[in-house]
DNA sequence: ACCCAAATCGGAATCGTTCTGATTTGAGAG
DNA sequence: CTCTCAAATCAGAACGATTCCGATTTGGGT
């Protein structure tokens, strides 16, 4: 069910077992996703793309094909503190968390998560989600060699 | 300089002494927060709740409001996931995170951060922030006696 | 080649938030 | 107590992200 797509052309062909149809735009949605595996994309940036091979695709083909993408998990969203939602390529392993990168978007994922001990703690509590996000800097983008 | 306000009376304090005016409005938003100590409000809750009392309050009074208590560290902003910022007033212990009710919006105080054994795994990301924010609902809304 | 639901378009609508220009008001100085 | 002026407020317009709508186009099965 939730398999992880490694291909442009698996994810389509998984659209496909969808009912969904296969579109030149929605390829090129996928495609930014998978060449920029630990990107976040705004939907914004998302439609920069887009529109330079389709310059008159719509805001509202985008929107659409990220929700079909996130609700087939293809994609994952993400609110970034500046209130603009991201997304990126699903990752392959279950359930953990990333450092993100403020300057550069990279996201790398981690294998911390609290939520257990957290559940313990407060028995009371019915947690029914949670969200831990890191902010810094890579190592790249840190300022060069070690900063 | 991060002194925790008890009373609406020393936030009132504080902010004129940052040289802020005293009004009614501003009063009225203080006291919603005083007296709602672990509740997060939305800036339309915070509206309501005013305009209760002044019927002509606008928003922009509402938000600039906010905003100051923000600086002032009166009060704590957060992302909901609904894409709605609230506001809670600030706490008086240091770092730590919430549970919040989805139900009543009701924010309960754990220890639990997990930030420290995440900086250790990771010696090469530079980590400037984070967020944890665990949803769920509190004991009285997760449906009478258990669910 | 034909057909129809799915996809797309462009533009309007929505929602939370911020800005603008004009008007009012808190509070210090006289 | 009045004068004064920057701060505060108001009403409404503007804004940016996202969603909705009616009309048109198109992928892909028959």
């Amino acid at each position: 069910m939730y398999s992880v797509h490694e291909t442009t052309a698996s994810i389509l062909q998984a659209l496909k077992e969808a009912g969904y149809k296969f579109t030149g735009k929605r390829r090129a949605v996928v495609d930014l996703f998978v060449e920029n595996r630990d990107r976040y994309f705004s939907a914004k940036e998302v439609y920069d793309h887009v529109s330079q091979i389709y310059p008159s695709v719509s805001f509202d083909t985008i929107y659409r094909t990220l929700g079909i993408l996130v609700e087939q998990n293809v994609i994952e969203p993400m609110e970034f503190a500046d209130d603009r939602a991201r997304y990126r390529l699903q990752c392959a392993r279950g359930h953990h968390h990333h450092l993100v990168c403020l300057r550069c978007g990279a996201s790398i994922p981690i294998e911390e998560c609290p939520i257990d001990r957290i559940r313990q703690q407060v028995p009371n509590f019915h947690i029914e989600d949670h969200r831990l996000e890191i902010y810094g800097y890579c190592d790249r983008c840190a300022g060069g060699a070690d900063n």
